[in-house]
DNA sequence: CCTCTAATTAGCGGTTTCGCTAATTAGCAG
DNA sequence: CTGCTAATTAGCGAAACCGCTAATTAGAGG
């Protein structure tokens, strides 16, 4: 469960995706136009982000808005301040999301 | 160069090694020692590790002391922190595309 | 020199990832 | 139903990743 979360990071397309979902949510189609890689292969990675549950997509008629997921990119930093048994920012107590 | 780092943190055993290593520095040998793998895979997880600089290598005479870099383990938190908008603690980070 | 231990490097199959084109699904409108 | 747009899925070849065994380097010591 982790271990996908970690594996979609992995890769920087889908780093950069998650930049631009930072700012609010975003359809596929105006994801996709913002990169040179074909749109099937955006897509591709949109799933991957999905499938580790760092994204949420939500059908609107025709198009599908995503959305990035703060809460598993919390967990996914606290996990690597962890590593380094450093202060989270959030409180020693483990999911204590707002 | 972040990419490196995230692709080092995608694989489980690999992030062990950093957990194992949190607590101070290790001997190679040692390490290798509390995993199934072998020793040789093991020894190329530490220089995808080495690679990403999440951690340093000294030689002992014979054998050799492994540290991890916290200061990078602190920047690929950052930069993950950093893409939910959230306040790191430290300096704010950007991951540009690469 | 030779030998032993510690660790890495070389090389190999098997699996996964990546990016593409082509085909397909899903929804809307006439 | 037909056509159009948005997006995913299928399938393929190229590349990278993973874990193994065997071979090699590096250092300590007789």
């Amino acid at each position: 469960m982790e271990n996908s979360v970690f594996k979609a990071l992995a890769h920087p397309a889908r780093r950069q995706l998650l930049t631009m979902l930072r700012q609010g949510p975003r359809l596929a189609g105006g994801l996709a136009a913002e990169f040179e890689a074909s749109w099937p292969t955006m897509s591709r990675h949109l799933a991957v982000l999905k499938d580790a549950d760092l994204i949420t997509a939500e059908r609107q008629g025709n198009q599908i808005l995503y959305r990035v997921n703060t809460s598993v990119l919390e967990d996914a930093a606290s996990a690597l301040l962890g590593l380094i048994g450093r202060d989270t920012g959030d409180d020693e107590l483990k999911d204590a999301a707002e």
